[in-house]
DNA sequence: CGCAAGCGTGAAACCGATTTCACAATAATA
DNA sequence: TATTATTGTGAAATCGGTTTCACGCTTGCG
């Protein structure tokens, strides 16, 4: 009656005159089939418009096709761009592989929860994590032996897959060009010091220092939360403790854009009295004035690696993990 | 000797003393069995930590669980958190119902295109749509009756389910807001006039006119496409056509910021010349300054509600498309 | 020339659930 | 009380692929 029924293996090994193995074979690349029944099988599977089964082929061979995307609900997703651009990158280049992405934003920090649980069961094939506060579960599943990427630098030195922008070498070019544009006493307000990332800007502020010889005055070192009011709290902080500051660098473009608040309403100029630069190249870097001069990630490349490396664990390559180079862009600020 | 092994019906029937068809029973709430025998099932899989096999599963039953979230690669994903913290709402909504959201970034235009293949094969149990200009391949999907729900207005008026922010509503509001602020010559710069999200904001605007009895003159009604130059720049050819506007509407915060720099420039000021008011409530409006008045829409909401849907449609219950509403931020811009 | 190794192939087992169907036990009806 | 529904249950078929295993045949080597 109703010819819509998909066409199984069955079907096609009938038209094409072979057995169902044989099918197999073919539709996983296996050399040995002879080239006439090979052609066959092709025939017969474009004829038929043939597609394969996807829950069939998972639970035949312990392979889904899926790959997890875990986000940590703490990260200020909602209204950080940041984490959409990776996301994409990922999908793009995991759907080239035939790969599926599945999205899971929840709580990372319980290691017995439902997502690990749904992880531990291999309903996926490997999982991408996002950078996290806590990486207890994440180990505990690459123990286990699931194929695992992180996105950001991983607390421990566990040797976890990762993939991650030069940190340090962001704080360390920002810092550097303030210097070299002559500042005399350059500030930084860091963001979430607990972070790897936010750690390492500060290591890159602290190595220029370090090679010139210097030590930054404690006052000169303020700690932010990746807001734009902290950004201006601690410019405010920053002003009346150094007057004399010459130049900030804001580990955030919105703490920058914060910074830049305050210096003007001390009556000071931006980049004249202090200059001042961010890091992510945000869209409000571009659309503020004065421009801001920041440090850009190719988040977008981020997130490709890091789909990359995924792909090529699953294929048993030995992989290592990727640092991405960091560009600095200089703008009106800085 | 490794008691690693994944149990299976088979082990939790044998442990509960019954068949696997009352373990299936059991699982999947069959109401008809023995309280005791299902008191015996739930004991064995609790001890067993048994949990299902999702191929298993999704082979026999043909539910894969899995609900996709298409999005078009067209949509300016690459720095707009928009997309992002819809996709955040719908994950969670569906996680809870036992649900995973599959991401996927492409081109939808492509109505035999690997995406639409993928849908078709039924290797998800549906699919949520964001805004897209061709409406042809969600319509064949959903024809084929595949459960459908779309992020944004469908362009034609076919019965698709939808969720959308009250687009309308957030013109009038805004363009109200600035007549009863006593503005004399409102002008409005649109988003993409093709889509329908930046039509309804047109007639939003338009709406206050007529109800004003008033025709707004063709030069007080600009063109733009979202970004922050066209803002810019079609708001210098407003102030140069119409020397004594008073009033802006830009369909988003970007254009809006765009124009006060344009009018700032002109040596007007904002908002005592000229009031604007902005569309998203996104973070720069909160940055800039002046602080932007903004419509905002909300998005986390949004995507619930198109999560909402899906579910229902997928028990079968009847569904409506569901406007959200707005709300009009005021702040120092208008 | 004889025997071991290699190759291509199909039959059948298998992956782990769901679902149909038949059957026995019980309740409802005549 | 005889008969028909109803109910709970298990055996077995089923979903659509993958993979093991054995078989027949060709090739290589001593």
């Amino acid at each position: 009656m109703s010819a819509k029924a998909r066409p199984t293996y069955s079907a096609i090994a009938k038209a094409a005159g072979v057995s169902e193995a044989t099918v197999s074979r073919v539709l996983n690349g296996d050399e040995r089939v002879n080239p006439e029944r090979t052609a066959a099988v092709l025939k017969a599977v474009d004829d038929l418009g043939y597609r394969k089964n996807r829950a069939a082929t998972a639970l035949a061979s312990g392979r889904t096709g899926l790959i997890a995307v875990v986000i940590d609900d703490d990260l200020s997703i909602f209204d950080d761009p940041f984490w959409g651009t990776v996301t994409s990158g990922i999908s793009r280049v995991l759907m080239e592989n035939h790969l599926q992405t599945v999205l899971m934003v929840t709580s990372v920090n319980n290691v017995d929860g439902p997502v690990a649980h749904y992880l531990e069961s291999r309903e996926v094939d490997g999982a991408i994590f996002f950078q996290l506060h806590k990486d207890a579960m994440v180990r505990k599943l690459a123990k286990a032996g699931l194929p695992i990427v992180i996105t950001g630098s991983p607390h421990t030195d566990a040797d976890l897959t990762f993939v991650d922008t030069d940190n340090f070498g962001g704080g360390y070019a920002a810092t550097k060009h303030l210097m070299n544009r002559g500042c005399k006493k350059v500030a930084i307000i860091t963001g979430d010091i607990e972070t790897t990332a936010g750690h390492q800007r500060l290591d890159g502020y602290n190595q220029v220092y370090r090679e010139l010889g210097r030590v930054p005055a404690k006052t000169l070192v303020k700690q932010g939360d990746y807001s734009y009011e902290s950004g201006h709290i601690q410019m405010q902080h920053l002003l009346a403790e150094n007057p004399d500051v010459d130049g900030v660098f804001a580990c955030n473009d919105l703490m920058a854009l914060g910074a830049i608040a305050a210096i003007e309403e001390a009556g000071k100029s931006v980049p004249g009295d202090v200059a001042v630069i961010g890091f992510d190249d945000s869209i409000p870097a571009r659309t503020s004035r004065p421009q801001l001069s920041t440090v850009r990630q190719d988040i977008n490349a981020l997130g490709e690696a890091a789909a990359q490396l995924m792909i090529a664990q699953l294929n048993g390559e030995l992989v290592e993990s990727r640092i991405m180079p960091i560009e600095l862009v200089l703008r009106e600020s800085a």
